[in-house]
RNA sequence: GUGGGCGUAGCUCAGUUGGUUAGAGCUCCGGAUUGUGAUUCCGGAGGUCGUGGGUUCGAGUCCCAUCGUCCACCCCA
C-alpha cells in the first residue's frame, strides 16, 4: 500500500458523484459576480516567490511555513500561489488597470499551502475571490459584504456569522500596537507561551488567542477601536450604517485580526458553527496600501476570499439545492440493423435539443442488463429499440421513475411525444431514412 | 512542526483470551422457458489483513518501526 501511486496529501481528486455541487457553485457565483459588475481575471498558478513574500508578509505563518517553493531550471525561486489577491495585484499592475480607475473583478482556482490537512482544511484548495480596486469609501466595502450575502442566499446556504473590524491606518495600527503591548508585558507571566512569543512579533495575533487564560486578559485589553483615526472611524460608521440599511445582521469584533500583513480598515469574516474548528468559509478586508507597496501607483483595494471546499461541505450538510446533471435518457438497443438505427435517432435528438442528456448504451449487453444500467445511470426514461422495433419504425418509451407503462412510437413521432415528458419544445419532425 | 483515533474485498464493516482453506452487507457479473430495470431467489468474481521487522509451534489478533488517513493544536479560506 506505501508503495501504490497515490495523491499527495492534502491534494484530493474531485469524484464524478461529487462535481455536480462544484459545477453548480461556479455557475452561481458567476452569475452573482456578473451581477455586480465583477469580472473576471485570471492569473497563474505559479508566481516569483517574492511577490508572495511582500504582499502577504514576510514574517506570517503562510510565507514561512506554508509555502511551496522551488527553484526552476533557470534559478528563479517561485512558489504556488497561497492566495489569489497577489497575483491579481500583480497582474493589475502589469497591465495597466489599477492607474486611476475602478476595477470589480473576480477570480477562482486552486491555492496551496504546506499545512497538516484536517477537516475543511487541505494543501491545495480552492478560493473564489472577488477584489475591488480604486474605490476608497465605504459603499464599496458594503457592497462586496452585499455580494457575499447574496451568494449565501442565492445557494440556499445559512447560519453564518458576520464578523466586522476596523484596523485603521498603518499608522494608527502602529499607536494602537504601542498601547497593547504595554498592556500585555503588564500580564506578561501570565500569558501563554505561544502569547508571549507573540508578544515580540506580533502583538495583535494574541488577541484572537484560544487559550481561556489569554482570552480573559485580553477581554480587557485597550481596543483597537478606540485608538482608529478619525477618517477610519467615519468609515467604520458608514459600513455599519450601510449593514444596517440592508439588513445585514454581523457583529462587532474589536479583536479580530485578519492573519496577511497586507489588510488595512474594514476587515470581516464569515463563520459557521457547522463545520468544525476550521469555521471561516469567508474573510477578507480592505487593502489601501499593497497596491503601492507592489510598486504600482497608490492605489486603494477590498476584497475577500472564499474557501470552496469549506462553502461545498456548508452545500451538502444544509442539503442545499442542486440541479442534476444525470442523463434524462438512456437509448437501449439491440441487434444488428436496430444499433445502427439507434445510433442515427440519438444524434438527430442531440441535433433538435443541444441540453438534452442522452446516453447511447455502448457495449452491448442483453436488454436486462441493459436496463440495469439506465436505472443505474439515473435516467428518467429508457428508449428501447430491437429488431422488432427497427422493423416497425418505432421505439419503446419506458418510464424508469413510475411514471406511466411504456409506450411503442413511431420514429416520426417521438420528438413530440418526449418534449412534454422533458419539458422540451419540439419542432422539427424526425425523419430517418436508410 | 505537536498530540490523539483509525488502517481487513471497489464501498461500509465483523473477526471472541493468538489456533485449520479470513467472513457479511452493498456494488459488479451470470442464471431463474432464450427481448424488459429498480423488488425476490440461486450462483460467481473480488483480499500479499497498509508496509517492514520481531515474539511464537502458530500472528488479522501481541511488540517495534514506518507509511497512509481522520480529528485537534499552531495558523488559515
Amino acid at each position: 500500500m506505501s508503495q501504490k501511486i497515490q495523491s499527495i496529501r492534502g491534494m484530493n481528486d474531485l469524484l464524478p458523484q461529487d462535481a455536480d455541487v462544484w459545477q453548480h457553485l461556479q455557475a452561481i457565483a458567476a452569475e452573482v459576480f456578473a451581477a455586480y459588475g465583477y469580472r473576471e481575471l485570471r492569473v497563474p498558478v505559479v508566481e516569483r516567490t517574492d511577490l508572495f513574500k511582500r504582499a502577504v508578509g514576510e514574517v506570517t505563518d503562510v510565507v514561512e511555513k506554508e509555502m511551496y517553493t522551488f527553484e526552476d531550471r533557470g534559478g528563479e525561486s517561485l512558489s504556488l500561489r497561497p492566495e489569489l489577491t497577489a497575483g491579481i495585484v500583480r497582474a493589475g499592475i502589469e497591465h495597466g488597470l489599477l492607474y486611476n480607475q475602478q476595477q470589480r473583478v473576480w477570480s477562482s482556482g486552486p491555492v496551496f499551502r504546506y499545512e497538516r490537512p484536517q477537516a475543511g482544511r487541505y494543501r491545495q484548495f480552492h478560493q473564489l475571490d472577488v477584489e475591488a480596486f480604486g474605490l476608497p469609501g465605504p459603499d464599496v466595502d458594503i457592497e462586496i459584504i452585499a455580494l457575499a450575502a447574496r451568494l449565501w442566499q442565492r445557494l440556499g446556504v445559512s447560519g453564518f456569522r458576520l464578523q466586522i473590524n476596523s484596523l485603521g491606518t498603518p499608522e494608527s495600527r502602529l499607536r494602537y500596537r504601542a498601547a497593547l503591548t504595554d498592556y500585555l508585558r503588564s500580564h506578561e507571566a501570565a500569558l501563554d507561551d505561544d502569547s508571549q512569543r507573540r508578544l515580540a512579533s506580533n502583538p495583535l495575533r494574541v488577541l484572537d488567542s484560544k487559550v481561556p487564560a489569554t482570552r480573559e486578559i485580553v477581554t480587557h485589553a485597550p481596543s483597537l477601536l478606540d485608538h482608529l483615526d478619525a477618517e477610519s472611524a467615519e468609515h467604520f460608521i458608514a459600513l455599519r450604517r450601510g449593514l444596517d440599511l440592508l439588513g445585514i445582521g454581523y457583529q462587532v469584533n474589536p479583536r479580530l485580526v485578519r492573519g496577511l500583513d497586507y489588510y488595512t480598515r474594514t476587515v470581516f469574516e464569515w463563520t459557521t458553527d457547522q463545520l468544525g474548528a476550521q469555521d471561516a468559509v469567508c474573510a477578507g478586508g480592505r487593502y489601501d496600501g499593497l497596491v503601492a507597496h507592489l510598486g504600482g501607483a497608490s492605489t486603494p483595494g477590498i476584497g475577500f476570499a472564499i474557501g470552496m471546499e469549506r462553502l461545498i461541505a456548508l452545500m451538502n450538510l444544509q442539503q442545499a439545492p442542486v440541479p442534476a446533471h444525470a442523463p434524462q435518457i438512456y437509448f437501449c438497443r439491440f441487434g444488428l440493423q436496430a444499433e445502427t438505427a439507434a445510433v442515427a435517432l440519438a444524434e438527430q435528438l442531440r441535433d433538435e435539443w443541444p441540453a438534452l442528456r442522452l446516453v447511447l448504451n455502448a457495449g452491448g449487453g442483453k436488454l436486462g442488463a441493459q436496463l440495469k444500467r439506465a436505472d443505474a445511470s439515473g435516467a428518467r426514461f429508457a428508449l428501447i429499440l430491437g429488431d422488432d422495433e427497427a422493423a416497425q419504425r418505432t421505439v419503446q418509451v419506458k418510464s424508469l421513475r413510475g411514471e406511466g407503462e411504456p409506450v411503442s412510437i413511431g420514429w416520426p413521432d417521438l420528438l413530440q411525444h418526449l418534449a412534454p415528458r422533458l419539458g422540451l419544445s419540439a419542432t422539427v419532425p424526425i425523419d430517418i431514412t436508410e
